[in-house]
DNA sequence: AACGGGTACAACCGCGCATCA
DNA sequence: CTGATGCGCGGTTGTACCCGT
């Protein structure tokens, strides 16, 4: 693997993209696709590897991305789906549509991670900082019994120590995942104000992980329960994906607040791949909402200020009026997972419709890659079926279940 | 005006996975 | 089965810009 052999190749230009290069991607692509990738930069006269072309793209060039600054409904989105999905820009893009992975990693990095540290929370775990620190000692308690049986497993625990069940594996699993299994707390102690009415305590949740070392046990029958104040240990973890959606099972069992969700978007009813008609026997939960009484659902989102607030910058603002944060809406707001394949067909329905740049002609491209087509709607419903499909594949893989 | 530090963002790099011959 | 290739993802680096001194 390592490298492409097309980066191998003299004369390709790197580094920033000028003007004239952005005209003749573009130009290229809204008239013929990008088709194979590595084949665009030669098709297109560009002195680029087709990987340096893809990613000009998608992150830059696709006509509907959303420029600007992020609005705090976004940034709290974000928060909130890595907290569930980790470092998983991917996945938390596809619940913004018009941002890129690529964007959000980058606000990620340079602002929320900062936003978090600043108000005593620990970005990769989404803990207290304190409560870290008292973990860390305990860790070190730990570690200095163990060490009197065998000090070559300190070391490896010492290196693992942001991933404590993970101490086994490839140095990718570790890497990728360093805080994959760190517990998810829903809980402020340095401030009162910005505790959930009605919440006790910390909320161990297991993050959810993919490949071997998934961090919590799955059976592929039962549902992901989560019990308020237990700890991680005695975390039930089901799942019922044939009852329901994961996230409808974890925000019936997690967060046992009532679901309030105010639908202030509305889903295109003739988008067959987002209706909640089930596809191949299980039910489409993609642009669900979810609600405490076992699993009725909305398709439309919401992410209205109104319902969804518990914005940093009022958090961040600490002793001031700012606080009072909703949060019993804001666990009240759905979880929305989802893979690649949906990630283009969610984008198909905007949140931000409005602001979304026009529509363009794209000819002869039907790969995924540009779903983003806002003519999809009119996809038909095999197409819609498979690329549902697959992503509950790469869902149950990511759960674990090996079906 | 020049310089340096900080920040935000664009782009690259390395890797894993999927596909295909 | 195996190697080559393409794609996608997450981490990292580079750079432009802003702001204070």
């Amino acid at each position: 693997m390592g490298r492409h052999s097309c980066c191998y190749k003299q004369k390709l230009r790197k580094g920033l993209w000028s003007p004239e290069e952005d005209g003749k991607l573009l130009n290229y692509i809204t008239k013929n696709g990008h088709g194979c990738w590595s084949s665009v930069p030669k098709l297109a006269g560009l002195q680029r590897c087709g990987k340096s072309c893809r990613l000009r793209w998608i992150n830059y060039l696709r006509p509907d991305l959303k420029r600007g600054a992020f609005s705090q409904q976004e940034e709290n989105l974000i928060i909130e789906l890595h907290a569930v999905l980790g470092n998983r820009w991917s996945q938390i893009a596809a619940q913004l549509p018009g941002r890129t992975d690529n964007e959000i990693k980058n606000l990620w990095n340079s602002c929320i991670k900062k936003k978090l540290r600043q108000r005593g929370i620990d970005p990769n775990t989404h803990k207290l900082l304190s409560e870290l620190e008292i973990d860390n000692e305990k860790q070190v308690t730990d570690n200095d019994k163990a060490s009197t049986v065998s000090g070559e497993f300190n070391l490896i625990e010492a290196a693992n120590s942001k991933s404590p069940s993970a101490s086994s594996g490839s140095r990718i699993a570790n890497n990728k995942n360093n805080s994959s299994t760190q517990d998810f707390i829903l809980e402020n102690s340095s401030n009162t104000s910005c505790r959930p009415p009605g919440l006790v305590g910390s909320f161990p949740f297991q993050k959810l992980n993919h490949g071997t070392n998934i961090g919590i046990s799955v059976n592929p029958n039962t549902a992901l329960c989560f019990n308020p104040g237990s700890s991680s240990s005695e975390m039930i973890s089901q799942f019922n994906l044939s009852n329901s959606s994961i996230l409808s099972s974890m925000s019936n069992s997690i967060f046992q607040t009532p679901i309030r969700v105010k639908p202030s978007v509305s889903l295109p009813s003739d988008n067959p791949s987002l209706r909640s008609s089930d596809i191949n026997g299980v039910q489409n939960w993609e642009g669900s909402s979810f609600s405490n009484d076992g699993g009725s659902r909305s398709t439309s989102y919401s992410f209205d200020n109104n319902a969804f607030s518990w914005g940093l910058s009022d958090c961040g603002k600490s002793g001031e009026e700012g606080e009072d944060i909703k949060w019993s809406e804001y666990l009240s707001t759905p979880f929305l997972l989802g893979g690649t394949g949906t990630v283009q067909n969610q984008t198909s329905q905007p949140m931000y419709s409005n602001e979304i740049k026009p529509d363009t002609n794209l000819i002869g491209d039907v790969s995924g890659s540009t779903a983003w087509h806002q003519n999809q709607h009119q996809q038909d419903n095999s197409q819609a079926s498979n690329v549902y499909t697959k992503d509950l594949q790469r869902l149950a893989v990511a759960f674990g279940q090996t079906t």
